[in-house]
DNA sequence: AGGAAGACCGAGTAATTTAGTCAACTATGC
DNA sequence: GCATAGTTGACTAAATTACTCGGTCTTCCT
């Protein structure tokens, strides 16, 4: 899981999205307006939004985008994935396969970290819808019994 | 929180020190030796996690590194802290005011979002021990049925 | 028909960050 | 007093990030 600028905005430029998304589609014109973002950096970002199915378009005069889904069932999980892309956990496993993992001392014991880690944003990140985001209402976890 | 592949070296030498510290201390060149890692990159990190308490050095031959707390009562969210310092969250906030933020749109309403989540990653890398890794003794939710 | 709004696309670049090196110094034990 | 080993800080190369540019294709309106 990543977490850069990047994912930020793209979420930004959504929930900006959502809350303006009466019944006409809006344009990115609108959206880097008011999120002060230029309009081809948005442009960036939505394309692979509308590759990954998040967002539909519309071309010509009064086009724009509109969300594919309700802001109920997008989560912030998907935006962020969809422009962020790649998410390599630790340098074994996939690529260089035995480098640093599987060594003489404390081998790969944190390649189970980091999986771990990185399933445990991604879980909490999955959790939380753009209408969660546009209403405030961020779950805190309950408090596991201290 | 921040996650580069420096707290994921810094977290891979602790561990191999807390899986070597018998009672004598151990040297740097021990620890590049088996995690693949130079020796010149090695002494960054120690020189920030000593300052940081996290560990005790030793001068002269027959020195070392040794933990400076048993493993148990060190935390992997300690180790990467001291190596990666900084942990700003959104652009708002501390730097730029109100830029970005408190503007017509979705105004920080993502502001609370990251807050949030970096509150998430702490608080899991904080409830796991250099010695929860060594054991391999990663909590896993209690599978939830299934 | 034709012009303007606006999505679409790929390549390209500037700046930041990261990872890692080097050289010189200081303390300690034998 | 020499070898071991930590300490410091400046420096650099590579990678990544964030972002721009030029141009195309579609659709609507007059």
């Amino acid at each position: 899981m990543k977490l850069s600028t990047k994912g930020r905005y793209a979420v930004m430029a959504m929930t900006d999205l959502a809350g303006h998304a009466d019944r006409r589609a809006v344009s990115l014109a609108e959206i880097a307006e008011r999120q002060q973002l230029s309009v081809a950096y948005l442009e960036q970002l939505f394309a692979r939004m509308r590759r990954r199915g998040l967002v539909v378009s519309a071309r010509g005069p009064g086009g724009g985008y509109r969300l594919a889904r309700p802001a109920e069932e997008t989560t912030i999980a998907e935006v962020v994935t969809a422009v962020d892309e790649p998410l390599r956990a630790t340098r074994c496993g996939g690529k260089d396969g035995a480098i640093g993992c599987m060594r003489g001392g404390a081998r790969c014991l944190t390649h189970d970290l980091w999986e771990e880690t990185g399933r445990q944003i991604q879980d909490y990140l999955a959790s939380v819808s753009l209408a969660d985001v546009l209403s405030g209402h961020l779950r805190r976890e309950p408090a596991v019994a201290a």
